[in-house]
DNA sequence: GAATCACATAAGTGTGTGCTTATGTGTCTC
DNA sequence: GAGACACATAAGCACACACTTATGTGATTC
């Protein structure tokens, strides 16, 4: 079940902070970890999970790893959102506009 | 952290099924657990949750508690997907039209 | 090819979380 | 007002999970 990955994997703190970080620029694990107080092997960990999630995705670079958002992800839980946009309220009422299409 | 206790009351597939549940009618506790094969206190304490997310509201009459999908928490999600709209998949990106609204 | 580097995986540990049974609180009925 | 009812809270327990240190794997450098 995809989508129990995605909201268990936003469910944590640190991998929303990696990815925020991950949408303002891909980057390397080590990149990714400066300034964040984590060990290398929670990272790697952390990664995993998002990469499961498909929130994001991984381009091997020699030894690196480079990091980025994969728009997988955020498909899928425009989607769910969608499900319940009878429910919106009356300031985000555009959205019901767009969403239209969505249903093909 | 408002945004961390709806991740984190997502990422619960009960709490998700009662969300749904919710979203086809509003109804009391003990109607939602018809059905569940969840213990009495289990949906008290995943409303709780819920609650606690903005993502479900309750209206008191008389001893009965009827719960409904507060319009809140899926304005706050809709509210954070719209942070990362710049990677949406190009088949939603009719999305991104109807997001600039929210920018105010 | 030995050392170093970037990252992944393994194994162990403390804490959080979802469940249970038991009990409390407020409302309705008779 | 005594009982039943709808729901919340308390306390305890088993398991999941986020972390650590240690080690493995593959690529780069010299």
């Amino acid at each position: 079940m995809i989508e129990h990955d995605i909201f268990r994997a936003l469910a944590d703190p640190t991998r929303r902070t990696i990815f925020e970080k991950l949408a303002n620029g891909s980057m390397n694990a080590s990149t990714l970890r400066q300034g964040m107080d984590i060990s290398q092997p929670a990272m790697s960990q952390h990664l995993a999970v998002l990469r499961a999630a498909r929130l994001v995705r991984e381009q091997k670079e020699g030894r690196f790893v480079n990091y980025e958002v994969d728009p997988d992800g955020l498909a899928l839980i425009a989607q769910w959102l969608a499900k319940y946009r009878a429910y919106w309220p009356a300031r985000i009422d555009a959205l019901k506009l767009l969403l239209k299409d969505m249903d093909q």
